[in-house]
DNA sequence: TTGATAACTGAACAGGCATTCACTGCAAAG
DNA sequence: CTTTGCAGTGAATGCCTGTTCAGTTATCAA
Protein backbone atom coordinates (compact mmCIF):
# COMPACT_ATOMS: atom_id res chain seq x y z
CA UNK A 1 0.00 0.00 0.00
CA UNK A 2 1.07 4.07 -0.95
CA UNK A 3 2.35 5.72 2.60
CA UNK A 4 -0.36 8.37 3.87
CA UNK A 5 0.59 9.16 6.89
CA UNK A 6 3.72 11.77 6.81
CA UNK A 7 2.99 12.06 2.74
CA UNK A 8 4.33 14.98 1.40
CA UNK A 9 1.42 15.34 -1.41
CA UNK A 10 -1.02 16.96 0.39
CA UNK A 11 1.01 19.32 1.63
CA UNK A 12 2.60 20.43 -1.29
CA UNK A 13 -0.25 20.68 -3.70
CA UNK A 14 -1.96 23.11 -2.33
CA UNK A 15 1.19 25.13 -1.68
CA UNK A 16 2.06 24.69 -5.56
CA UNK A 17 -1.64 26.33 -6.00
CA UNK A 18 -0.56 29.21 -3.78
CA UNK A 19 3.02 30.04 -5.00
CA UNK A 20 1.70 30.16 -8.96
CA UNK A 21 -1.46 32.28 -7.70
CA UNK A 22 1.08 34.31 -5.56
CA UNK A 23 3.66 34.81 -8.17
CA UNK A 24 1.11 34.94 -11.52
CA UNK A 25 -0.63 37.68 -9.78
CA UNK A 26 2.34 39.70 -9.38
CA UNK A 27 4.33 39.04 -12.42
CA UNK A 28 1.98 37.66 -15.26
CA UNK A 29 1.70 34.26 -16.16
CA UNK A 30 4.83 34.24 -18.95
CA UNK A 31 6.69 36.67 -16.49
CA UNK A 32 6.82 33.66 -13.66
CA UNK A 33 8.78 30.65 -14.55
CA UNK A 34 8.58 26.95 -13.25
CA UNK A 35 11.82 27.40 -11.35
CA UNK A 36 10.42 30.60 -9.47
CA UNK A 37 7.24 28.82 -8.07
CA UNK A 38 8.88 25.67 -7.31
CA UNK A 39 11.84 27.80 -5.39
CA UNK A 40 8.74 29.85 -3.31
CA UNK A 41 7.23 26.10 -2.53
CA UNK A 42 10.83 24.94 -1.36
CA UNK A 43 11.70 22.14 -4.34
CA UNK A 44 13.17 21.47 -7.48
CA UNK A 45 11.12 22.57 -10.62
CA UNK A 46 10.89 18.83 -12.24
CA UNK A 47 8.86 18.09 -8.47
CA UNK A 48 6.10 20.41 -9.80
CA UNK A 49 4.99 17.97 -12.12
CA UNK A 50 4.13 15.82 -9.41
CA UNK A 51 1.38 18.20 -9.50
CA UNK A 52 0.21 19.54 -13.29
CA UNK A 53 0.79 18.43 -16.35
CA UNK A 54 2.06 21.43 -17.37
CA UNK A 55 2.41 25.29 -17.02
CA UNK A 56 -0.67 25.82 -18.91
CA UNK A 57 -3.17 23.39 -17.10
CA UNK A 58 -1.12 24.87 -14.23
CA UNK A 59 -3.44 28.14 -14.90
CA UNK A 60 -6.02 26.77 -15.97
CA UNK A 61 -6.55 24.98 -12.70
CA UNK A 62 -6.23 28.03 -10.86
CA UNK A 63 -9.14 29.95 -12.56
CA UNK A 64 -11.50 27.37 -12.95
CA UNK A 65 -10.72 26.70 -8.91
CA UNK A 66 -11.78 30.19 -8.43
CA UNK A 67 -14.65 30.45 -10.90
CA UNK A 68 -16.04 26.80 -9.38
CA UNK A 69 -15.27 28.19 -6.10
CA UNK A 70 -16.97 32.00 -6.87
CA UNK A 71 -20.27 29.84 -8.46
CA UNK A 72 -20.60 27.83 -5.58
CA UNK A 73 -20.58 30.40 -2.63
CA UNK A 74 -23.16 32.45 -4.96
CA UNK A 75 -25.61 29.45 -4.77
CA UNK A 76 -26.07 30.16 -0.96
CA UNK A 77 -27.48 33.11 -1.59
CA UNK A 78 -31.31 33.35 -1.13
CA UNK A 79 -33.35 32.43 -4.42
CA UNK A 80 -36.48 34.40 -2.78
CA UNK A 81 -37.59 37.64 -1.91
CA UNK A 82 -37.99 40.91 -4.01
CA UNK A 83 -35.69 41.54 -7.11
CA UNK A 84 -34.51 44.79 -5.25
CA UNK A 85 -33.79 42.61 -1.90
CA UNK A 86 -31.98 39.91 -4.30
CA UNK A 87 -30.02 42.52 -6.04
CA UNK A 88 -28.80 43.96 -2.62
CA UNK A 89 -27.67 40.58 -1.69
CA UNK A 90 -25.87 40.15 -4.76
CA UNK A 91 -24.40 43.59 -5.01
CA UNK A 92 -22.96 42.91 -1.63
CA UNK A 93 -21.80 39.52 -2.23
CA UNK A 94 -19.91 40.65 -5.25
CA UNK A 95 -18.34 43.22 -3.40
CA UNK A 96 -17.45 40.62 -0.30
CA UNK A 97 -16.48 37.90 -1.94
CA UNK A 98 -14.00 39.75 -4.75
CA UNK A 99 -12.36 42.29 -2.34
CA UNK A 100 -11.26 39.10 -0.46
CA UNK A 101 -9.37 37.74 -3.19
CA UNK A 102 -7.53 40.25 -5.43
CA UNK A 103 -5.11 37.66 -6.47
CA UNK A 104 -7.56 34.78 -7.86
CA UNK A 105 -9.99 38.51 -9.41
CA UNK A 106 -6.78 40.02 -11.24
CA UNK A 107 -5.24 36.81 -12.41
CA UNK A 108 -8.78 35.82 -13.76
CA UNK A 109 -9.04 38.81 -15.89
CA UNK A 110 -5.90 39.51 -16.73
CA UNK A 111 -4.44 35.56 -17.79
CA UNK A 112 -7.25 34.98 -20.26
CA UNK A 113 -5.54 35.09 -22.84
CA UNK A 114 -2.62 32.49 -22.04
CA UNK A 115 -5.54 30.34 -21.63
CA UNK A 116 -5.49 27.85 -24.37
CA UNK A 117 -8.91 27.94 -26.57
CA UNK A 118 -10.44 25.22 -25.26
CA UNK A 119 -9.21 26.40 -21.63
CA UNK A 120 -10.78 29.96 -22.53
CA UNK A 121 -13.70 28.39 -23.47
CA UNK A 122 -14.39 26.14 -20.49
CA UNK A 123 -13.92 29.60 -18.04
CA UNK A 124 -15.59 31.95 -20.01
CA UNK A 125 -18.52 29.48 -19.91
CA UNK A 126 -18.26 29.73 -16.19
CA UNK A 127 -18.35 33.69 -16.20
CA UNK A 128 -21.24 33.50 -17.91
CA UNK A 129 -23.21 31.50 -15.31
CA UNK A 130 -22.41 34.05 -13.07
CA UNK A 131 -23.22 36.76 -14.96
CA UNK A 132 -26.90 35.20 -15.89
CA UNK A 133 -27.64 35.46 -11.85
CA UNK A 134 -27.50 39.10 -11.82
CA UNK A 135 -29.17 39.62 -15.55
CA UNK A 136 -32.39 36.51 -13.97
CA UNK A 137 -32.25 39.57 -10.98
CA UNK A 138 -32.39 42.79 -13.59
CA UNK A 139 -35.00 40.87 -15.69
CA UNK A 140 -37.44 40.36 -12.79
CA UNK A 141 -37.29 43.26 -11.16
CA UNK A 142 -37.80 45.13 -14.67
CA UNK A 143 -40.91 42.39 -15.30
CA UNK A 144 -41.85 43.11 -11.56
CA UNK A 145 -42.13 47.19 -12.52
CA UNK A 146 -39.17 47.49 -9.90
CA UNK A 147 -36.63 48.24 -12.22
CA UNK A 148 -36.50 50.58 -15.04
CA UNK A 149 -33.77 49.54 -17.44
CA UNK A 150 -32.92 50.64 -20.86
CA UNK A 151 -31.20 47.78 -21.16
CA UNK A 152 -31.08 44.76 -18.83
CA UNK A 153 -27.62 43.07 -20.79
CA UNK A 154 -25.97 46.51 -20.92
CA UNK A 155 -26.80 46.81 -17.07
CA UNK A 156 -25.26 43.54 -16.27
CA UNK A 157 -22.73 44.34 -17.59
CA UNK A 158 -22.01 47.87 -16.36
CA UNK A 159 -23.03 46.91 -12.76
CA UNK A 160 -20.31 43.94 -12.89
CA UNK A 161 -17.81 46.38 -13.85
CA UNK A 162 -18.57 48.57 -11.55
CA UNK A 163 -18.17 46.42 -8.48
CA UNK A 164 -14.93 44.57 -9.36
CA UNK A 165 -13.44 47.87 -10.09
CA UNK A 166 -13.46 48.02 -6.26
CA UNK A 167 -10.30 45.62 -6.00
CA UNK A 168 -8.24 48.51 -8.14
CA UNK A 169 -8.10 51.04 -5.24
CA UNK A 170 -9.82 49.25 -2.15
CA UNK A 171 -6.85 49.14 0.55
CA UNK A 172 -7.78 47.39 4.09
CA UNK A 173 -6.24 49.76 6.12
CA UNK A 174 -7.21 52.77 4.38
CA UNK A 175 -10.17 55.23 5.63
CA UNK A 176 -13.45 52.93 4.64
CA UNK A 177 -14.55 49.89 6.40
CA UNK A 178 -15.59 47.11 4.11
CA UNK A 179 -19.49 47.90 5.52
CA UNK A 180 -19.01 51.23 4.26
CA UNK A 181 -17.82 50.01 0.83
CA UNK A 182 -20.43 47.81 0.12
CA UNK A 183 -23.18 51.01 1.13
CA UNK A 184 -21.93 53.07 -0.82
CA UNK A 185 -21.89 51.06 -3.86
CA UNK A 186 -25.52 49.35 -3.26
CA UNK A 187 -27.09 53.30 -3.02
CA UNK A 188 -25.13 53.83 -6.53
CA UNK A 189 -26.58 50.52 -7.90
CA UNK A 190 -29.34 51.03 -6.10
CA UNK A 191 -30.41 54.50 -7.46
CA UNK A 192 -28.63 53.51 -10.91
CA UNK A 193 -31.49 51.03 -11.78
CA UNK A 194 -34.64 51.67 -9.26
CA UNK A 195 -37.87 52.58 -11.18
CA UNK B 1 24.15 66.50 -43.42
CA UNK B 2 22.16 63.57 -42.43
CA UNK B 3 19.18 62.12 -45.31
CA UNK B 4 16.03 63.66 -44.89
CA UNK B 5 14.31 62.59 -47.98
CA UNK B 6 14.04 58.84 -48.25
CA UNK B 7 14.62 58.19 -44.54
CA UNK B 8 13.22 54.87 -43.28
CA UNK B 9 13.63 55.88 -39.41
CA UNK B 10 10.25 58.00 -39.58
CA UNK B 11 8.29 55.48 -40.93
CA UNK B 12 9.79 52.17 -39.15
CA UNK B 13 9.27 53.92 -35.97
CA UNK B 14 6.06 54.36 -35.85
CA UNK B 15 5.59 50.84 -37.05
CA UNK B 16 7.35 49.79 -34.05
CA UNK B 17 5.15 51.40 -31.82
CA UNK B 18 2.00 49.39 -33.43
CA UNK B 19 3.37 46.47 -34.12
CA UNK B 20 4.63 46.18 -29.86
CA UNK B 21 1.05 47.36 -28.89
CA UNK B 22 -0.55 44.84 -30.81
CA UNK B 23 1.05 42.07 -29.99
CA UNK B 24 1.47 43.37 -26.35
CA UNK B 25 -2.10 43.66 -26.54
CA UNK B 26 -2.58 40.41 -27.68
CA UNK B 27 -0.12 38.14 -25.92
CA UNK B 28 1.26 40.40 -22.93
CA UNK B 29 4.56 42.22 -22.27
CA UNK B 30 6.09 38.70 -21.18
CA UNK B 31 5.21 36.88 -23.68
CA UNK B 32 6.03 38.51 -26.38
CA UNK B 33 9.67 38.74 -27.92
CA UNK B 34 11.59 41.38 -29.47
CA UNK B 35 12.13 39.40 -32.51
CA UNK B 36 8.54 38.95 -32.59
CA UNK B 37 7.96 42.77 -33.05
CA UNK B 38 10.50 42.98 -35.56
CA UNK B 39 9.08 40.25 -37.48
CA UNK B 40 5.58 41.73 -37.62
CA UNK B 41 7.96 45.03 -38.40
CA UNK B 42 9.94 43.32 -41.26
CA UNK B 43 13.38 43.97 -39.89
CA UNK B 44 16.01 42.03 -37.39
CA UNK B 45 15.70 42.18 -33.89
CA UNK B 46 18.71 44.17 -33.80
CA UNK B 47 17.09 47.50 -35.95
CA UNK B 48 14.60 47.77 -33.04
CA UNK B 49 17.14 48.92 -30.93
CA UNK B 50 17.57 52.53 -33.22
CA UNK B 51 14.27 53.37 -31.60
CA UNK B 52 14.11 52.15 -28.40
CA UNK B 53 16.84 51.70 -25.56
CA UNK B 54 14.97 48.62 -23.76
CA UNK B 55 12.22 46.65 -24.12
CA UNK B 56 10.95 48.29 -20.88
CA UNK B 57 11.19 51.91 -22.56
CA UNK B 58 9.38 50.57 -25.22
CA UNK B 59 6.33 49.50 -23.20
CA UNK B 60 6.81 52.75 -21.25
CA UNK B 61 6.53 55.09 -24.15
CA UNK B 62 3.38 53.36 -25.48
CA UNK B 63 1.41 53.94 -21.65
CA UNK B 64 2.96 57.62 -21.65
CA UNK B 65 2.05 58.35 -25.25
CA UNK B 66 -1.61 56.82 -24.26
CA UNK B 67 -2.02 58.69 -21.51
CA UNK B 68 -1.00 61.93 -22.77
CA UNK B 69 -3.42 61.86 -26.14
CA UNK B 70 -6.08 60.78 -23.45
CA UNK B 71 -5.09 64.13 -21.23
CA UNK B 72 -4.67 66.08 -24.21
CA UNK B 73 -8.18 64.83 -25.84
CA UNK B 74 -10.14 65.49 -22.37
CA UNK B 75 -7.97 68.95 -22.06
CA UNK B 76 -10.73 69.92 -25.53
CA UNK B 77 -13.50 69.66 -23.58
CA UNK B 78 -15.45 72.61 -22.24
CA UNK B 79 -14.62 73.54 -18.68
CA UNK B 80 -17.95 75.64 -19.10
CA UNK B 81 -21.44 74.75 -18.15
CA UNK B 82 -23.66 73.15 -15.48
CA UNK B 83 -21.96 69.80 -13.19
CA UNK B 84 -24.73 67.70 -15.03
CA UNK B 85 -23.63 68.64 -18.49
CA UNK B 86 -19.84 68.27 -17.63
CA UNK B 87 -20.10 65.31 -16.51
CA UNK B 88 -22.34 63.96 -19.18
CA UNK B 89 -19.43 65.44 -21.93
CA UNK B 90 -16.98 63.55 -19.94
CA UNK B 91 -18.71 60.09 -19.63
CA UNK B 92 -19.56 60.18 -23.77
CA UNK B 93 -15.75 61.18 -24.24
CA UNK B 94 -14.42 58.49 -22.18
CA UNK B 95 -16.68 55.80 -23.87
CA UNK B 96 -15.87 57.30 -27.45
CA UNK B 97 -12.20 57.91 -26.32
CA UNK B 98 -11.61 54.13 -24.88
CA UNK B 99 -13.82 52.21 -27.47
CA UNK B 100 -12.13 53.41 -30.32
CA UNK B 101 -8.78 52.19 -28.42
CA UNK B 102 -9.00 48.83 -27.08
CA UNK B 103 -5.43 47.59 -27.25
CA UNK B 104 -4.05 50.79 -25.62
CA UNK B 105 -6.73 50.54 -22.96
CA UNK B 106 -6.13 46.79 -22.17
CA UNK B 107 -2.52 47.28 -21.94
CA UNK B 108 -2.43 50.31 -19.67
CA UNK B 109 -4.60 48.55 -17.54
CA UNK B 110 -2.73 44.89 -18.07
CA UNK B 111 0.73 46.06 -18.34
CA UNK B 112 1.77 48.17 -14.91
CA UNK B 113 3.04 45.61 -12.99
CA UNK B 114 5.77 45.13 -15.87
CA UNK B 115 6.81 49.30 -15.35
CA UNK B 116 9.83 49.61 -13.33
CA UNK B 117 9.01 51.58 -9.62
CA UNK B 118 9.95 54.84 -11.22
CA UNK B 119 7.93 54.40 -15.20
CA UNK B 120 4.68 53.06 -12.64
CA UNK B 121 4.90 56.21 -10.84
CA UNK B 122 4.97 58.34 -13.68
CA UNK B 123 2.02 56.48 -15.67
CA UNK B 124 0.07 56.56 -12.07
CA UNK B 125 0.21 60.58 -11.95
CA UNK B 126 -1.05 60.37 -15.31
CA UNK B 127 -3.81 58.69 -14.98
CA UNK B 128 -4.82 60.58 -11.37
CA UNK B 129 -4.37 63.73 -13.64
CA UNK B 130 -7.53 61.94 -15.88
CA UNK B 131 -9.45 60.48 -12.53
CA UNK B 132 -8.83 64.05 -10.06
CA UNK B 133 -11.17 65.78 -13.51
CA UNK B 134 -14.30 63.47 -13.22
CA UNK B 135 -13.80 63.73 -9.53
CA UNK B 136 -13.79 67.90 -10.03
CA UNK B 137 -17.30 67.61 -11.73
CA UNK B 138 -18.77 65.58 -9.39
CA UNK B 139 -17.44 67.82 -6.07
CA UNK B 140 -18.89 70.62 -8.03
CA UNK B 141 -22.13 69.02 -8.83
CA UNK B 142 -22.44 68.11 -5.22
CA UNK B 143 -21.51 71.43 -3.52
CA UNK B 144 -24.15 72.89 -6.42
CA UNK B 145 -26.68 70.44 -4.90
CA UNK B 146 -27.01 68.92 -8.67
CA UNK B 147 -25.71 64.99 -6.99
CA UNK B 148 -26.09 63.60 -4.27
CA UNK B 149 -23.18 61.60 -3.32
CA UNK B 150 -21.84 60.18 -0.47
CA UNK B 151 -18.42 60.05 -1.57
CA UNK B 152 -17.18 61.47 -4.34
CA UNK B 153 -14.05 59.71 -4.67
CA UNK B 154 -15.24 56.70 -4.51
CA UNK B 155 -17.79 57.68 -7.32
CA UNK B 156 -15.30 58.34 -9.01
CA UNK B 157 -13.82 55.54 -9.29
CA UNK B 158 -17.51 53.39 -9.42
CA UNK B 159 -18.07 55.91 -12.89
CA UNK B 160 -14.83 54.89 -14.58
CA UNK B 161 -14.95 51.50 -13.80
CA UNK B 162 -18.58 51.10 -15.24
CA UNK B 163 -17.04 53.13 -18.38
CA UNK B 164 -13.85 51.68 -18.93
CA UNK B 165 -15.54 48.09 -18.96
CA UNK B 166 -17.31 48.56 -22.12
CA UNK B 167 -14.75 47.48 -23.85
CA UNK B 168 -14.86 44.36 -21.95
CA UNK B 169 -17.78 43.02 -24.28
CA UNK B 170 -18.72 45.50 -26.82
CA UNK B 171 -18.35 44.76 -30.69
CA UNK B 172 -18.33 46.93 -33.17
CA UNK B 173 -20.39 44.27 -35.21
CA UNK B 174 -22.95 43.52 -32.61
CA UNK B 175 -26.55 44.91 -31.97
CA UNK B 176 -25.88 47.85 -30.66
CA UNK B 177 -24.87 51.78 -31.88
CA UNK B 178 -21.89 53.98 -30.16
CA UNK B 179 -24.42 56.32 -29.56
CA UNK B 180 -26.90 53.54 -28.38
CA UNK B 181 -24.30 52.26 -25.57
CA UNK B 182 -23.60 56.15 -24.51
CA UNK B 183 -27.06 57.04 -24.23
CA UNK B 184 -27.22 53.91 -21.81
CA UNK B 185 -24.60 54.29 -19.85
CA UNK B 186 -25.17 57.62 -19.33
CA UNK B 187 -28.67 57.04 -18.44
CA UNK B 188 -26.92 54.94 -15.45
CA UNK B 189 -24.72 57.19 -14.55
CA UNK B 190 -27.05 60.20 -14.63
CA UNK B 191 -29.33 58.54 -12.29
CA UNK B 192 -26.51 56.59 -9.98
CA UNK B 193 -25.02 60.25 -9.20
CA UNK B 194 -28.63 62.74 -9.81
CA UNK B 195 -30.10 63.89 -6.56
C1' DT C 1 13.57 -6.20 8.74
C1' DT C 2 12.23 -6.23 4.13
C1' DG C 3 10.08 -4.66 0.01
C1' DA C 4 7.33 -1.19 -2.16
C1' DT C 5 6.56 3.23 -3.71
C1' DA C 6 5.50 8.19 -3.23
C1' DA C 7 8.13 12.30 -3.38
C1' DC C 8 11.80 14.54 -4.89
C1' DT C 9 16.53 15.67 -6.95
C1' DG C 10 19.70 17.17 -10.32
C1' DA C 11 21.25 16.95 -14.67
C1' DA C 12 20.23 17.16 -19.36
C1' DC C 13 17.76 18.71 -23.69
C1' DA C 14 16.68 21.71 -27.37
C1' DG C 15 15.42 26.01 -27.94
C1' DG C 16 14.35 31.01 -27.03
C1' DC C 17 15.59 35.38 -24.60
C1' DA C 18 17.33 40.66 -24.67
C1' DT C 19 21.00 43.03 -26.01
C1' DT C 20 25.49 44.35 -28.41
C1' DC C 21 28.30 45.36 -32.26
C1' DA C 22 31.34 45.16 -36.37
C1' DC C 23 29.92 45.58 -40.73
C1' DT C 24 27.20 46.56 -45.22
C1' DG C 25 24.42 49.02 -48.52
C1' DC C 26 22.55 53.00 -49.95
C1' DA C 27 20.61 57.60 -50.44
C1' DA C 28 21.56 62.28 -50.14
C1' DA C 29 24.69 66.43 -49.49
C1' DG C 30 28.27 69.01 -51.11
C1' DC D 1 31.71 61.88 -57.91
C1' DT D 2 33.18 61.58 -53.50
C1' DT D 3 32.01 61.80 -48.73
C1' DT D 4 28.86 61.26 -44.95
C1' DG D 5 26.29 58.82 -41.87
C1' DC D 6 21.72 56.59 -41.30
C1' DA D 7 19.24 52.21 -41.30
C1' DG D 8 19.57 47.71 -40.99
C1' DT D 9 22.02 42.92 -40.88
C1' DG D 10 23.43 38.79 -38.80
C1' DA D 11 26.25 36.65 -35.72
C1' DA D 12 27.60 36.26 -31.12
C1' DT D 13 27.09 36.73 -25.92
C1' DG D 14 25.52 34.70 -21.66
C1' DC D 15 21.49 33.38 -19.66
C1' DC D 16 16.84 31.49 -18.97
C1' DT D 17 12.88 28.51 -20.61
C1' DG D 18 9.47 24.19 -19.99
C1' DT D 19 9.81 19.59 -19.67
C1' DT D 20 11.75 14.79 -19.07
C1' DC D 21 13.78 11.11 -16.57
C1' DA D 22 17.09 7.96 -14.31
C1' DG D 23 18.34 7.79 -9.84
C1' DT D 24 17.96 8.82 -4.64
C1' DT D 25 15.64 9.20 -0.22
C1' DA D 26 12.36 8.46 3.22
C1' DT D 27 8.41 6.46 4.95
C1' DC D 28 5.10 3.24 5.11
C1' DA D 29 2.78 -1.84 5.11
C1' DA D 30 3.57 -6.35 5.92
Amino acid sequence: MARKTGSHSEITGPRVQAAALRLIAQHGFAAVSMRQIAAEVGVQAGALYNYTNDKQTLLFDLLRTHMEHLLNALGTLPETGTPMARLEAFCRFHIAYHIERPDEVFISYMELRNLSADNFAAIEALRRRYESHLDAILKDGQAAGHFALDDARVTTFAVIAMLTGVNTWYREDGPLSKTDLADLYWTLVRRAVAA
